[in-house]
DNA sequence: CTTAGGG
DNA sequence: CCCTAAG
């Protein structure tokens, strides 16, 4: 059997509470009773107070009587709000609120069983609900704390209960309500609309009402006008409400179970719908109706949210999935059946995902910020203690709703999909202002580039023509002034990295605005040897060719490079060949450039008056072969 | 991506 | 070297 909460109403018991200070509020005392399965109720044991008051302990704090006016300003507002898009200002205290009833809730939950609470929780308990909902329901003790969980109580009935013990006019609201199970609920008074919950009373089939009169019920329940005009979904959400479950079938559905549990309750809580008060139970429940109303826009999706959530609160709470989860499939469908299914909105997307961004319980994340706003007030109160396990699960994925269904989404699907900046490399790659070759090295490496860092790295010694010029002696060797560094040989030179290069990375770094402009490198001997070899053995235009074969080591050099600097070899070898007597560098005698050796200049212009001419007879391709060979043959001889 | 060319 | 146009 289960232990049942039972919650006793008001009682005065209570004793010094703040309530009966105030007078407004009737003291409720909860009772922390077992229910045995033949209905008769057991004195709970110690532990099980023992368990409760930790809760209760807790609690005490919440419910003071500013915060219980909030809370029931938060809700009343919320049936409003709900319907409006702004109102998510309203939540935020609420959630306070919430939170903390909703700890007890789940403290009770979890207990299962009401202890009497320490007199300072006054909340309003009464029977012990025992809710028909469902038809198919068993009936066995079990049911019945599955119905309650399932079913429950309107998060309003909840801060109803609270505001009544706060307030006095609420009290005074909360009494009426009470004393008339007639009467509407006590909220009316509190929440602008009043909604006129006489057409709830009784025991009414929502099946035989027309449209209008399933909307006036909406109205009594949720304090708010609905446009809805699906019967079916008006009866769900009505007895939704009524009983704050998320099991309500959409047809068959009795407001009766409503009745009866304002029958057995001595106040009918002026929540929603007058929703009883299985506190317990409430708590999951509550959340349900917060939803409800505040999803709603009459938009049917909302219930699917929320039966949801419900279903899953209950189940952790209480372990009993299965009547929930049919009677969630059986809503979803119903309601996707009847309603097109409606598309997230951006904005409600963006919402959603602040709101869950926000919520650092995870949970709530669910559906959008506002609509879930109420359920996450309610789900914080069920969720809590509880929840935890639930909501790591949850954490990954948000629930969106899609037609009514509710889908989890993983976050991440929200999250920007932009690849990666592609760009980022390249910043890495400006970086290197100081020319660590490793930086070099770790960047080609990133971007992908040819290995050849290393070996640039090594072999880079060589000193960039330019400067020296005729140096080479097979080698390359010299090393220029410039590089400051000398060297040696070729092999050596591992830090040759030019001043230049240096400032030049700077420059580019900071001058390209977004692009960060190559590093300039000067072309050394042994480049131009290679790029001239490589044009003869594979002729002009195959920069790619030649750049992967010949270059493999210059990861730096791309292509476009080879291409360009072929064209200001070509551009040399004329100005410079043909006037060649002159010697000198026709535009510069800077001493600081010096020329490439007119051996290379000769092989270019041989190459490049052969290709033309091969290229014409297509020999460039053979003639590649040996012009190769007949370009290193001549010129360079020690080049190669 | 590779070439060609212009800048 | 960069950039762009054109295969």
């Amino acid at each position: 059997m289960e232990v049942e909460t039972l919650q006793d109403a008001e009682e005065t018991k209570n004793g010094g509470n703040d309530f009966e200070e105030n007078g407004s509020l009737d003291p409720v005392v909860y009772q922390l009773v077992r229910v045995e399965g033949d209905g008769t109720l057991v004195p709970p044991t110690e532990d099980e107070v023992l368990q409760i008051e930790q809760f209760l302990d807790d609690k005490v704090d919440l419910p003071s009587i500013d915060d219980v006016g909030n809370v029931e300003d938060f809700f009343t507002n919320d049936c409003m709000l709900l319907k409006e898009p702004d109102f998510e200002e309203g939540y935020s205290e609420l959630e306070t609120n919430g939170e903390i009833h909703t700890q007890q809730f789940d403290a009770d939950l979890e207990v299962d069983r009401l202890k009497p609470s320490d007199d300072s929780l006054d909340i309003p308990s009464k029977c012990t609900v025992v809710h028909d909902h469902k038809p198919d329901t068993e009936q066995g003790d079990n049911n019945i704390v599955h119905q309650d969980n399932a079913s429950t109580e309107t998060p309003k009935s909840t801060v109803l209960n609270d505001s009544c013990s706060a307030e006095k006019e609420k009290t005074d609201a909360c009494s009426r309500s009470v004393n008339n199970s007639s009467t509407g609920p006590s909220v009316s008074g509190v929440t602008s609309s009043v909604p006129d919950f006489s057409i709830l009373r009784g025991e009414v089939s929502l099946d035989n009402l027309t449209i209008r009169e399933l909307q006036e019920a909406f109205r009594a329940t949720f304090g708010r006008e609905t446009t809805v005009k699906d019967k079916l979904w008006l009866k769900r959400r009505i007895t939704m409400g009524l009983t704050n479950s998320c099991d309500v079938q959409s047809s068959g559905c009795v407001v009766k179970d409503y009745k009866i549990v304002c029958k057995d309750a001595k106040h009918e809580l002026p929540t929603i719908g007058g929703i009883p008060k299985a506190e317990v139970e409430a708590t999951s429940l509550v959340r349900y109706q917060v939803l409800g109303p505040g999803n709603e826009r009459d938009t049917p999706s909302c219930s699917y949210y929320r039966s949801e959530d419900q279903q899953r609160s209950s189940n952790r709470l209480k372990g009993v999935s299965t009547d929930n989860d049919e009677s969630e499939g059986t809503l979803q469908d119903e309601q996707g059946a009847a309603k097109r299914l409606r598309k997230p909105t951006k904005r409600y997307i963006e919402e959603l995902s602040d709101t869950e961004t926000l919520d650092s319980t995870g949970k709530l994340s669910s559906p959008g910020k506002r609509v879930a706003h109420g359920e996450v007030l309610l789900r914080q109160r069920v969720t809590p203690l509880q929840e935890v396990d639930s909501l790591s699960i949850t954490y990954p994925t948000r629930k969106d709703t899609f037609g009514g269904f509710s889908v989890h989404v993983p976050y991440a699907s929200r999250m920007r999909r932009g690849r990666p900046r592609r760009n980022f490399i390249s910043f890495l790659d400006d970086d290197p202002p100081v020319e660590c070759p490793e930086v070099q090295m770790a960047v080609e490496t990133m971007l992908g580039k040819d290995g050849e860092h290393v070996n640039h790295a090594s072999s880079a010694v060589e000193v960039p023509l330019t400067k020296n010029a005729e140096k080479k002696g097979g080698h390359i060797e010299t090393a220029e002034k410039k590089g400051g560094h000398i060297e040696t040989a070729d092999n050596k030179e591992i830090h040759s990295i030019e001043p230049e290069d240096i400032c030049r990375t700077d420059a580019k770094t900071k001058t390209k605005r977004g692009l960060k402009r190559k590093h300039h490198r000067a072309w050394t001997l042994s480049e131009v040897l290679k790029l001239v070899d490589g044009v003869a053995q594979f002729g002009p235009g195959k920069w790619s060719e030649i750049r992967r074969l010949s270059f493999a080591s210059y990861s730096y050099r791309t292509s476009v490079d080879l291409k360009d600097k072929w064209r200001n070899l070509l551009r040399a070898s004329q100005t410079q060949l043909s006037p060649e007597n002159d010697g000198v560098c026709p535009r510069k005698s800077n001493p600081s450039i010096i020329p490439i050796p007119p051996a290379i200049l000769l092989r270019v212009k041989e190459l490049a008056e052969l290709q033309p001419q091969a290229g014409n007879l297509a020999a460039a391709i053979k003639f590649s072969g040996q012009s190769s060979k007949a370009a290193q043959g001549r010129g360079s001889s020690g080049f190669l």
